[in-house]
RNA sequence: GGGGAGGUACCAAAGCGGUCAAAUGGGGCAGACUGUAAAUCUGUUGGCUAAGCCUUCGAAGGUUCGAAUCCUUCUCUCCCCA
């Protein structure tokens, strides 16, 4: 995997870059789709690639091995021809899981034990087992297998985590390194620094991270209920220790505002479930401002969904055709929506890199932030 | 014409003497959603000068300290038989 920086911006520590896979290239900033089960919810993979534009896009560990299970995704010869993206993708490594289904793991120094969602089942994951389920499903880009704290978290339980996160990193990379690729494409690992809402932890995380020189940085455990201004600081905070010549990719963010400021921080990767399950939930983001397409106001409103859009959805359907959908509960509605956030939120990415190349990606961020949070 | 069942809030439907401004669904209105246990979840849904008060359970009378609940008449709907 090569990154190159294409341009780095005076005024911030925004930057404009190229990752070349096997697979494909993707440039940054960029935001990745998230497709859980080999998914992305409600839209048609053809739209992802081409009317919404994404470049890579998301799968995950414990859903995938899960179901359908790591051998069908073997003999299919790998999730992008299974899914028929047939691009990079990126999985997740079940660490988020760890974070969301507490109610149903138990944590150990050797790793997770789990309780399968779908039916109760028992099953273990360990750095090692992670790496190899995501040789398996063969993303372009793994994750190391962490623990991402809950907040509010206490110092001691974070620096615990921490370490624990640190001890399955070396696990992963070990394993990783003596593993292969089973498809005709590599695979690169990406470490996630850890640490809670603390500077300490984080800024030793960072350091332990950086450290391990791999291809690509990520920053989890953020966006999980601490104050945004609190993310900003952390995430600054990182970003001045992990290698400026690597990508970084701040997981789970977020907004389209929190990507712009992130961005601004020296972010160049994002995935986040937001304009697919608030698409869902009837909530886009358009040109104008935040729409919740439910509410009576828009019942007869016939104006495009997005006059400025950039998706053929945007056009071809109106507001109030779309909340009609919504009301009744016709699945078209949902899919709409959330054809229409992906494509906002890469056209936003590709504008933010746009506005870094030309050099007035500040400027241009002050002017959009307003329109951005609008609540119409 | 005879027999039976029933009319409760936007709809459906509980309630059958006080703890009922009235369960529960649905619908309506609004809110939430950040590496997806989510096409999900939460709140709200008679009025007001609002820890209280006022008007509501087909209509009108009545019994009772007290009625959506009991009685009388009227009215409307549905079902069965002719």
């Amino acid at each position: 995997m090569k990154f190159t920086l294409n341009k780095t911006s005076q005024d911030s520590k925004a930057r404009a870059g190229t990752i070349v896979t096997d697979n494909g290239i993707i440039e940054t900033p960029i935001f990745m789709p998230v497709g859980t089960v080999g998914s992305v919810k409600g839209v048609y993979i053809q739209d992802v690639k081409e009317d919404i534009g994404a470049q890579i896009i998301l799968g995950n560990t414990y859903h995938l091995y899960l179901r359908p299970g790591t051998e069908i995704i073997r003999k299919a010869g790998g999730i992008q021809k299974f899914n028929a993206w047939n691009k990079p993708m990126l999985t997740d490594s079940g660490g988020y899981q760890v974070y969301s289904l507490s109610q149903t793991r138990k944590i150990t120094p050797e790793g997770v034990t789990f309780q399968s969602h779908i039916d109760g089942s028992r099953h273990f994951f360990s750095p090692e087992k992670v790496i190899e389920i995501q040789r398996i499903i063969g993303a372009d880009i793994i994750m190391a297998f962490d623990e991402c704290a809950p907040y509010p978290c206490d110092y001691d339980y974070a620096k615990k985590s921490l370490d624990l996160t640190h001890s399955w990193l070396q696990r992963c990379v070990n394993h990783f390194k003596s593993t292969e690729p089973i498809y005709n494409h590599r695979q690169f690992l990406f470490p996630i620094v850890q640490g809670s809402v603390y500077k300490d932890l984080r800024r030793q995380s960072a350091e332990v991270i950086s450290s391990y020189e791999a291809s690509g940085n990520a920053i989890g455990g953020l966006s999980v209920g601490e104050p945004v201004e609190v993310m900003y600081e952390l995430t600054d905070l990182v970003t001045d220790i992990l290698p400026q010549d690597k990508p970084r990719y701040l997981m789970g963010v977020g907004t389209p505002e929190n990507i712009l400021e992130s961005i601004s921080l020296g972010i160049d990767m994002f995935d986040c479930v937001m304009p697919t399950r608030n698409g869902r939930n009837g909530m886009i983001f358009t040109s104008e401002g935040i729409i919740n397409l439910k509410n009576q106001k828009w019942e007869d409103d016939f104006s495009p969904l997005d006059e400025n859009g950039t998706s053929y959805v945007d056009k071809t359907y109106t507001k109030a055709y779309v909340r009609h959908l919504f009301k009744s509960n016709e699945m078209l509605g949902p899919m709409i929506a959330s054809n229409h956030n992906l494509a906002f939120y890469l056209r936003l990415v590709k504008e933010a890199r746009k506005h870094i190349i030309d050099g007035d990606f500040e400027t241009w961020k002050r002017n959009i932030l307003p329109k951005l949070t609008n609540r119409l």
